[in-house]
RNA sequence: GCGGAAUUGGUGAAGUGGUUAACACGGCGGAUUGUGGUUCCGUUAUGCAUCGGUUCGAUUCCGAUAUUCCGCC
């Protein structure tokens, strides 16, 4: 089966829906922590569950060259092999276009993109068509297309030649997919320019995916850009498809990003800055390495009810990212997962009260203070 | 007691008669948006054991003192 989308309320822009999948009925707008490796750093998927998270991510990329797609489809499909029950979406490698194909000119092609390992150097060539075969055989409930994440900045020639190629590379992956149970998602890009985020949005979803994402976002742009880039697009998606804004995940963005309909989001922030010892608060983000939590034997926000905040003080994290222990960086990730999709149920529980814009103003006071 | 060697920041240390004393670790701070898990970027000795002397100028040369180490009686 394919995933749904039913969309329950409106408030503004700001949408209240449900994402029906094989693994579980969720709410949304949701955040999905990442988890590259078939695994959210650090943590176990009963710890992902304590934080009330559902999707997760995890990258056709990363899978095909370690342990390889058949392995994992050996093993009884992704799910399986990593013991998750809940819903996943693999990436389908665009980003690792953008962020490992170093010239872009010579490495990418109509036919598909040249790469060298980050592993060994070895050379490699992915295509639309085996991203797409790789994720029918990874089986994750969501598949993206495989597109190309446009650098910013970049001349508007170069956007508008990669944004219709990843068109072209939409249309071959829709063609040779083969799951039924594995829904596809078309990307739209059309780097920092409005007719070519018009243009890419209408052309996409002439394609009829199961759902669409916003790509080509936060690689490097100001905010301001980024939200214009979300607006360009946004209009275009049909309503009763899930909207998926891809790589977003700090809390500022979370709001604007909801504020103009968006239902998904993913971003490595959470676990990433966790490992470098910062922690997401709601008075904005603090770093527990600092001098000042030496002696500081509270917790990081005494209102927060995950298990690191209910066992652990500030004194004692900051001594383990001090000491270099990793237990440091898998307490924090829990924090800030659970961090983010608190907010999201409380930007879920304003919008079912028709106060959205106000938990916004009230939240983004007291972070930006 | 005599002779020799050494003494540079929190640590290990490089270095020079002349603008800002290398580098590393540590410390402090920052960054991080479809993950490069131990990453990146800042910053950190107004001073080279102490006191004198030579010199236009000394951390660098000379002397004394202190401390440490190694030999010898």
């Amino acid at each position: 089966m394919k995933i749904k989308y039913e969309l329950i309320k409106n408030d503004g822009d700001a949408r209240l829906g449900k994402l029906i999948t094989n693994h579980g009925t969720y709410d949304t707008p949701m955040f999905m922590p990442v988890g590259t490796l078939a695994n959210v750093k650090m943590l176990t998927p009963e710890e992902l569950k304590a934080v009330n998270s559902a999707v997760i991510l995890s990258n056709t990329y990363h899978l095909w060259l370690r342990p390889g797609e058949d392995i994992v489809s050996k093993a009884g499909g992704l799910h399986k092999f990593m013991n998750y029950d809940g819903p996943i979406l693999t990436d389908s490698g665009g980003f690792q276009v953008f962020s490992l194909a170093k010239n872009k000119e010579k490495d990418i092609t109509e036919e598909g993109v040249h790469f060298k390992s980050h592993i060994d150097g070895k050379p490699l060539f992915l295509t639309p068509e085996l991203s797409i075969q790789i994720q029918n055989k990874l089986d994750s409930d969501i598949a993206m297309s495989f597109d190309e994440c446009i650098p910013f900045p970049a001349t508007y020639e170069y956007s508008k030649k990669s944004t219709e190629r990843t068109l072209r590379w939409a249309k071959r992956g829709k063609d040779i997919f083969n799951n039924e149970n594995q829904s596809l998602f078309g990307i739209v890009q059309g780097g920092a320019y409005e007719d070519l985020r018009k243009y890419s949005a209408l052309e996409t979803v002439k394609m009829n995916f199961d759902g669409y994402s916003i790509g080509g976002t936060s690689v490097g742009e100001d905010k301001d850009t980024m939200y214009k880039m979300i607006d360009w697009a946004i209009k275009y998606l049909p309503r009763d498809k899930p909207r998926y804004l891809m790589g977003v995940g700090d809390p500022v963005d979370l709001f604007e990003g909801v504020e103009r309909g968006i239902d998904m989001f993913d971003c490595v922030l959470p676990t990433r800055i966790a490992r470098h010892s910062n922690a997401f608060t709601k008075s904005g983000k603090i770093n527990l390495r600092n001098l000042k939590y030496r002696e500081d034997f509270t917790p990081i926000e005494d209102t927060c009810d995950c298990y690191t905040c209910k066992h652990y003080t500030k004194a004692y994290l900051r001594h383990l990212f001090v000491a270099g222990e990793g237990l440091g960086g898998r307490l924090l990730s829990i924090h800030n997962i659970r961090f983010l999709i608190r907010v999201m149920e409380n930007i879920r529980e304003s919008i079912k009260d028709n106060r959205f814009l106000e938990y916004k103003e009230e939240f983004l006071k007291e972070y930006l203070k």
